[in-house]
This record gives structure tokens, C-alpha cells and sequence, in this order.
DNA sequence: TTGACACGCAAGGCGGTACTTGCCTATCTT
DNA sequence: AAGATAGGCAAGTACCGCCTTGCGTGTCAA
């Protein structure tokens, strides 16, 4: 739970997973070089591994082997979840009052 | 912008708002005493108010002081826009095949 | 089979974060 | 005025996160 906040701390995560939006099931090659193209992200592979084995142990990544080829898919669900949690506090508060 | 993930990234400052959410306006010595009862976070009034202040950095906490008293008020805005943000890509996605 | 390609693993460095410690200021009570 | 209460400021410490470096593994093409 608190998995999925602290992957979405890192400004290079958040990058990665635009991205995924923009164009689902990338491998990590192709991520990097998009990354640094468009994202103005410059991480090396290894950098952007590990940030998505965070991604992962979120929920918010899954992969799927192909070959020597591991494709990366954004998984939306756990924003949900997080979503609805924090949300309580909202239709009964226009104390913006000082 | 990343600052609202950042401070929500810590279980401390989420059972902080969390404790905000139960009973709006508190002081910190309150804040102090009923997490550590209510919540198990044996933190001191010091380490308290250096996650208050990234809350507050994070637009998620606003203060109102009153004499010796400063009151300590959730604000829940900067969670919708982060909700709105990562709430696109839901719709047209039933690809949870592999 | 050999080399190239895509990726994995693990140790180390380095900066940031969380917490403590000590002392200070401001406000209220008596 | 003097003590108590609520909070602030700053330096020091320990730990965690991000990244690099180097090498290893598995897969595919020529």
C-alpha cells in the first residue's frame, strides 16, 4: 500500500510509467531510449531496471517474457484503490475558512 | 507536484492525516499523543513537526495559529488533481490478458 | 558455433531523508 | 515576575534510496 506511494515519489518512475501510457508493452531498450528522447530522463539501464523492479513490487507494472524480449504493461488498479481511500474528506468540508 | 507523493510516501505522515481526518484542527502535542496511541507511531514531538512540514510543503496540511496554539487542518485538494492525472488510461482497458 | 543483443545480479559510492539532541522564543497561568 | 506550556531552530547521526560499475546468463542471428 505504501508500495505505490513511494514508486510514484521518484520523478524518473512517474516518466516511465507516461510513457507506458503513451505506448504499452515496451522492453527496457526501448524505454531508456524514450525516455532520454522524450522525457529528458537520462538514466542508464541498469538505473531504469531497478526502477521498474520498483514499479513492480507496486503493482503498477506487470511484465511478460517473450523470447529474450520482456515487455512492460502499466496496471493502473492500485491507483484506484488509493484513490478511494483518500477521498472521504471531501463533500462535507467548505471549512476553507480561517 | 511530486512533493504530494513524496510526503504521502512516509507511514508516519500518512497516519498523520490519517489522525487529521478523524478530528480536524489539532495541535501538535495532541497529534503527538494520539498517534502514539491510537496509530503506534512512537515518534517525538520533533520528528512530528518535520513531517508536518513537508505535509504543509505539500499543500496537504494547512496551519492556523492562536495564541501559543497552532492548529493543524487536511487538505485534501492536492489529492484530486494527482487522481484526475493518473485516471486515463482506465476506460479502454480490458487487456489483462498475457 | 560464434558473436551480438536483451537483460539480470551484486557490491559499492554518494547524497538525501528521518530522527535525535540541545537550546531558544513566545504565550499563558498563577 | 516566575514557572509552565506550546512550539521553533540548527547541528549531528544513522539509515535508506538512487545510481554506477563490473560481470554473468539466456536468446537469437549469421
Amino acid at each position: 500500500m505504501g508500495d505505490v506511494f513511494k514508486a510514484l515519489a521518484d520523478p524518473t518512475r512517474r516518466a516511465i510509467l507516461d510513457e507506458l501510457i503513451e505506448r504499452d508493452d515496451q522492453t527496457l531498450f526501448e524505454l531508456c531510449s524514450r525516455l532520454a528522447a522524450k522525457h529528458r530522463v537520462a538514466s542508464s539501464r541498469q538505473a531504469v531496471s531497478q526502477h521498474i523492479d520498483v514499479l513492480v513490487g507496486a503493482g503498477l507494472v506487470k511484465t511478460r517474457r517473450e523470447g529474450r524480449y520482456k515487455f512492460h504493461h502499466f496496471d493502473p488498479q492500485p491507483l484506484e484503490q488509493i484513490g478511494e481511500r483518500w477521498r472521504q474528506r471531501r463533500p462535507e468540508d467548505p471549512c476553507r475558512s480561517r
